[in-house]
This record gives C-alpha cells, sequence and structure tokens, in this order.
DNA sequence: TGAGATTAGTCAACTTTCTGACTAGGAGGT
DNA sequence: ACCTCCTAGTCAGAAAGTTGACTAATCTCA
C-alpha cells in the first residue's frame, strides 16, 4: 500500500488539508499517483492515528474551517524505510489502449476519434506540466537548478510526467492517421 | 471494471485457457493491463456465465486438460460499446516515482540503486518488445505491415509500450546521474 | 523411485478503491 | 430572498485487487 507513502511524500512540501490533496491527486498534478477524496480523508485518519503525521485545525473565517497536516519524525522515519525497501512492480492501466488492441475488429472510426480527442488532452496535461515546471525553477535555468536546488524531487517526477505524455500523445496522432489510412484502404474494397 | 474487455480483447486473436492468460497478463506482454491468476479465472467464470466467452474443453495427455475460450457474438457486441464508450482516465502508479519525489529528504543513495536497477529492467523489457514486434511483422516492412497487415491493434500498443519503456529508461539514468552529482556536491560541504 | 518443476485450476479472507449519497457554511449573482 | 457554486468533510456499501494456502496430473532428472 502506496497512498499511504504518496501522500507523505507530497506533505513534506507544504501542509494541506484532505480537500487540498484531493484536489492535488485528482487532476493527478502530482502525476504519479491517483485518488478520491474518500480514500485521502481515510488514509489522513489511519496517518494521523499511527502517529506518522499531525494534524492541526485551522479557523476560517471566509469558508469552513480545516484540518491541515505535517509530517512527524515517525512519519520521516516510515518514509525512509519505505524508500528503501523493495518498489512493488509500477503499472499502467489504459482503457484506451484496450480499445485500439482491439480497433481493427471493432470500429476503427471511433477509435480514431477519441485517439485525437485524447492527444489534445495530452496536449493540455503537457501544456500544464510546463507550467509546474516553470514555476518550480522559479526563473532559475534548469541545469543550474538541478543541481543547486533545494528540493528537485517533485521537478524529476514532473518531468518524466511530461516526456511520458508527449510521447503518448505522439503516439495518438500517429495512431489516429493510420487507422485513417486503413479505413480509406477499406473504403475502396 | 475493464479488465473484463482487457480479456476479451486478448482472446480475439486466440483461444487461451486460464493458464495461459495469467502469464499472458502476468508479465504484462499484454502491457496495458495487468492481473493475477485467480482474478483472471474468476473473470472468466463471470463472462462465460454472461454468454460473452465460450469455454471448451481439451483434452490432453501429455500435461492436465484445460478449459479454453472464445468470444461470442454477444462477446464481440459488448467489447463494441465498450470501444464506444467513453474511456475511463487512465493511469499509472509507480512506487518509484514516489521515491524519487521524496528523495532530496530520504536517502538519494538508495534511490539512485533503484533508478538504475530499473533501468535495467526496462531496457530487457525494450528488448522484449522489439522481439514481439519483429514477430507480430513477421518479415515485413513495419510501413507495409501497418497500412496492409490484417491485425494491427497488439502492434500499435506494443509500439507505445515500448516508447513509454524507452523514456522511463532514460528518464532514471538521468535521474540517477543528477542525484550523483548533487550527493557529491554535498559530500564537499 | 522419488524429488522438484510445470501445467492447470480453486477457495477463502482480506485490503484497497470506487460509487453514490449526504451535511454544512459562506460567496456571488439576480 | 433564492439559487448555485465552492470549500470542507463524512458514511455506507459494492466492486476490484491482493495474499496465501491448496488440489491434482504429468514431466524431467538423478
Amino acid at each position: 500500500m502506496a497512498l499511504q507513502h504518496a501522500v507523505l511524500a507530497t506533505l513534506l512540501d507544504h501542509e494541506y488539508s484532505g480537500y487540498q490533496l484531493a484536489k492535488i491527486f485528482d487532476i493527478g498534478v502530482a502525476n504519479f499517483w491517483h485518488a478520491l477524496p474518500q480514500q485521502l480523508y481515510a488514509e489522513l485518519g489511519k496517518l494521523e492515528q499511527a502517529g506518522l503525521i499531525r494534524g492541526r485545525r485551522v479557523i476560517q473565517h471566509d469558508r469552513p474551517n480545516k484540518r491541515v497536516y505535517t509530517v512527524t519524525e515517525l512519519g520521516m522515519a516510515e518514509l525512509e524505510r519505505f524508500t528503501a525497501a523493495e518498489a512493488k512492480p509500477s503499472f499502467f492501466r489504459d482503457d484506451l489502449l484496450v480499445k485500439v488492441y482491439a480497433a481493427d475488429r471493432t470500429d476503427a472510426v471511433t477509435v480514431m476519434a477519441q485517439l485525437t480527442e485524447r492527444a489534445e488532452q495530452a496536449k493540455s496535461k503537457i501544456a500544464l506540466f510546463d507550467d509546474i515546471l516553470m514555476r518550480l525553477r522559479d526563473g532559475r535555468d534548469e541545469q543550474e537548478f538541478l543541481r543547486h536546488g533545494s528540493r528537485v524531487g517533485p521537478y524529476l517526477t514532473c518531468l518524466l510526467g511530461r516526456s511520458l505524455e508527449k510521447e503518448y500523445h505522439d503516439w495518438c496522432l500517429r495512431c489516429a492517421e493510420l487507422l485513417g489510412t486503413r479505413e480509406g484502404v477499406r473504403d475502396d474494397a
């Protein structure tokens, strides 16, 4: 179970409330994990009970009060234990891939449409990553920042997210085009 | 739930037994999905009950008998329905990313070791993909095969798998090197 | 002849994740 | 005054995925 560790890692930079975490894990800006609000609230409860994070009530006057969390010493120790432990094999799951796999037996035209749409989404995600990367660099040169910046972890994971999204984008367009030419061929027959 | 559809898509090319599917979904040669044997046997049971696949007992003399499955008309209809329906957002989960995210607060040396090891794994996975791609092409030129081959779906998903693995590989090495130079910097201090 | 690997499949218990409905206060517009 | 959106969080139940132990036949090698 590593949602726990993903939460701990996120809380390294900032104190966040469940609601804020929910947004981070929802859009997947964090990019390496995804979770629903309900899961996060539950996880925060368990983490606090276990003493890995500490919650603090924040009174707000313009909106409902909230509870924000920070990582404790124990939490840091747990993160270190996790880092040293063997990683579970990563996995990637995607409906669209299943559709492409079957595309020449189902409906290639529908799949093409979904591929081009997904390419668009990938494009805006790349733009979002570029935005985040720029903000993390905060004016510094990338080489300089990576060598001497104090917190490069989030930058590195963002770089990977961007690369993968770029590959995915190009692949979508290539597939869509290809399925198009094949459809064309079939129409001739 | 799309394990169901991943199974249907896999059975398009061949009839397979639960045991064979388990191996395909285990190593993730299928690459777009992963599942344990227990899940697959359960899923095959449900799919057959629902009439989406049909099982056939195969008597073997050199080893235990088995039951192999093929997609029915109803199953094809379901795949088409799935193809037309909206795709769930894809996701990618990875312990190593969580570790890198936190690396400059935990143990960069351990993470570096894991990055180089993972790079090696990515390399052999790429080799495996190249192998599969070559077998799918079966001597034909890629352009030619993609334009006129009868079954390009599996080839296309394999191409994506290869691209993503390549990016992941390069990123691992880049991160490991970078964390190394930073560690060096810290040692000087 | 016997041990160990491979093929083939099953059962039960558990954890994790997802679906959907719900409370509650304040902000902003009409 | 009302309606809707946003912030903040909770609860219950179902589905999906994981862990671990188990049966049973056949093949290989010593």
